[in-house]
DNA sequence: CGCCCCGTTGAGATCGCTCAACACTAGTGG
DNA sequence: CCACTAGTGTTGAGCGATCTCAACGGGGCG
């Protein structure tokens, strides 16, 4: 697994399965494949399909945590503040991931599209009666626990030992894996965070994400297609950068 | 909860209960907690007890993810390395803390004891067994792998948006609060991890650490005691840099 | 058309890293 | 008992990667 890959967990060879959630009409790999027609009857009962626009907020940190959301369409970011107004994303959603799942009584984060697009919202008591109901959707949620921890482990290491070019370089692989296994098709992939976006989840600011990305361009690595197009047009070498092959070791 | 906060999360909110795991003799307040006499007796079929000297691993990352550990004595540490060599700390736990637990076939990280100390083995597949028999088991798996994610988030924002002092106060902090929740009695801390480790798990090198550390010192904010007593006589100075209430904003 | 947001690029400042020297402690063996 | 050694911690000086501040260009949208 590569460094950085916070995209990725929440979908990661859970989702070849493709039952339909009735009542947003939408694949919900994540939260609807392991249940049987039956469950999912069930469990549309009390769901809601949301529309929202780009920069509009899923929830916010320190919101109760009434529901939690299955991301439909788009793209979203985690964001966490500090009591300074610093703040940093703690990572991006693809279409089909999870959002807003905790134990606790309110959301440790919040959640942001960064593109247009659309959520299933389904309250959260529902989701204990399904929990009781259905014990494998548990076991389900502990699987997908288990792999947004081991990613979050990753971007760990690469915040804490990465150089600005490899987190970069890690965050662009993981970006196009996650767009891959979402069946995407032609060599150019979308990246819809801006600079800033970019560098609150790398730890980084947004001027030295332009620099690692006009580097990669002029070494020819990379070619940008209008304001959110992007090609890797030599992916070995990002992916060596990003897998921390890079030069301090032996 | 305080970023950095890596530490606390395999115990906290879970373990004033005192199950004894039989086998082991010990109280292993997050593993068995949930579980009534007969469970117990069903699990302490195939636990072994294992005592380690220090710098002794656990388990080492990529080696088969047979077994599930408890700490039961000491301290340790979790670490993930790169190809090229460089390292890093994922976390540190304590007594009580669960070690290794995973879906995948192998470990992400190994796990190395800092102290002298014991650990309880319990074959992986036995577990499974347990989680078939008592589902209770499972949903508190859950909740640990949530709240340790949460942490894990913590710690992410401190290496994105922290200063070398923010991260060493925070570490030290947090350090306390998960001695203090294990009934720790005193002023004096113990802190077995080595300037290197604490670099490795905040993101600096050692030379940063010991400067942050003499800083503190100075300011008469702690106070060494021989080489692994710490004692804090400024805390709220080191809880208000670690909250991250630092110069930045307004 | 003009504004605003985003991206790019440059120059200087700064924080933490690198390299290096030295002190302290504990363990070891004479 | 003490010298010796290895590991750890401390401190200094210079360097370098990244941040900060600033200017400018382009595209979308009202």
């Amino acid at each position: 697994m590569h460094p950085l890959d916070a995209t990725r967990v929440l979908m990661d060879g859970l989702g070849s399965d493709s039952s339909v959630c009735m009542k947003c009409g939408s694949r919900s790999v994540g939260l609807c494949a392991p249940l049987d027609a039956a469950a999912l009857d069930d469990m549309s009962g009390e769901s809601e399909r949301l529309a929202l626009e780009p920069r509009e907020a899923v929830f916010r940190q320190g919101d109760p945590a009434r529901h939690v959301y299955t991301l439909t369409e788009g793209m979203a970011r985690l964001t966490r503040v500090l009591p300074d107004g610093r703040q940093a994303a703690i990572g991006f959603r693809f279409a089909g991931d999870i959002l807003g799942f905790t134990p606790e009584a309110e959301h440790a984060f919040g959640a942001e599209m960064l593109t247009r697009g659309t959520v299933c919202r389904l309250d959260r008591r529902r989701l204990e009666q399904m929990f009781r109901r259905y014990p494998i959707m548990e076991r389900r949620f502990l699987d997908l626990c288990v792999r947004e921890l081991s990613a979050s482990q990753d971007h760990i290491l690469a915040l804490g030992r990465f150089s600005a070019e490899e987190r970069v370089a890690a965050f662009l692989i993981s970006l196009v894996e996650a767009q891959e296994r979402r069946a995407h098709v032609g060599p150019v992939f979308d990246l819809p965070a801006t600079r800033a976006d970019i560098g609150e989840f790398l730890g980084l600011t947004l001027e030295t994400v332009s620099r690692a990305v006009s580097a990669f361009r002029k070494r020819g690595w990379i070619r940008l297609h209008g304001h959110s197009g992007i090609e890797l047009t030599d992916r070995a070498s990002l992916v060596s950068l990003a897998a921390g092959e890079g030069a301090h070791a032996a």
